[in-house]
DNA sequence: TACATACCGGACAAATTTGTCCTTTAATTT
DNA sequence: AAATTAAAGGACAAATTTGTCCGGTATGTA
């Protein structure tokens, strides 16, 4: 579904959003650990959420990553996902046809824009600090454990 | 959504059922042509759909790529899919959990379930046969031309 | 100011996916 | 039987994704 830097990428997020709720920012070893992620592979994506404002950091001591009270409101999974994987499998053809539209629809095109349009209005409705309550609450887990 | 491999082999699959329809057998260079992949390529992915028992092969002059009455009738999309990119996006956590399930569900796993399984039941329940005639009856298409 | 901490950024490496080329094998035709 | 046709299969190459490493930069502390 997603690339695996994007999977990285929601579930820090979420990690990070979590313990923003609770005032506490994070460094990248505690995310990586806490998410079950390659620590290197998630500097780089987290990175690249910064930039896209989704994500804030502070270098130094006691720095780290965190979401700021309004990314919390307002940042969604849909964005996460835009900005790590790009539209196209938001918007793409199934069958994978450049122009594919009702003018000229893959054999598929009628069957699969309900789903793509649900995953879009699940992903655009749903916000990371939702997530990060879900997760704080015990209902939902970023790594698993026996 | 589906590797490029996928994409061309459901694209090929449907191209070699329509012409099978109508009693004509292809060859790999008509193939790649009518649904726009790379030749060598194309001819990877049906090898494995051959190996798989999804499409059939002759081999020599007239030979070529065919789909029998009863893989018309029986082979589904989800076959094709599973048999090229395995079951795992058919299946997986959508954040990459390797044990997600309603034991440690991940934040999204219950609203990740019903989209899922409507892709699975749209797999499932769409023959290649199918597609090919709504191909075949000028209601899809498998590459774009203006 | 010096030092320690932690993110930033670029280069590099491994793995996977995508794609090509060429030889072999099977089937048909002459 | 020989030649021709077309898929099968193996080796190889390019591109992308995944992942690592290390020096640079900003920030806080002594």
């Amino acid at each position: 579904m997603f690339s695996k830097a994007c999977e990285y990428g929601i579930r820090a997020s979420i990690y990070i959003g979590q313990q923003s709720a609770n005032g506490r920012r994070v460094g990248l070893k505690d995310i990586a650990a806490e998410i079950d992620s390659p620590e290197a592979f998630t500097a780089k994506i987290l990175q690249q959420l910064v930039r896209a404002q989704l994500v804030a950091s502070v270098k130094g001591p006691a720095g780290g990553f965190e979401l700021t009270p309004e990314q919390l409101r307002t940042v969604t999974l849909r964005q996460i996902v835009v900005a790590i994987d790009g539209g196209a499998m938001l918007q793409g053809c199934a069958l994978g046809l450049p122009q594919c539209s009702a003018k000229q629809p893959c054999p598929m095109h009628y069957q699969f824009l309900p789903i793509r349009d649900q995953l879009n209005e699940l992903l655009r409705t749903h916000t990371i600090g939702e997530l990060a309550s879900k997760v704080h609450e015990g209902l939902g887990f970023l790594k698993q454990f026996s």
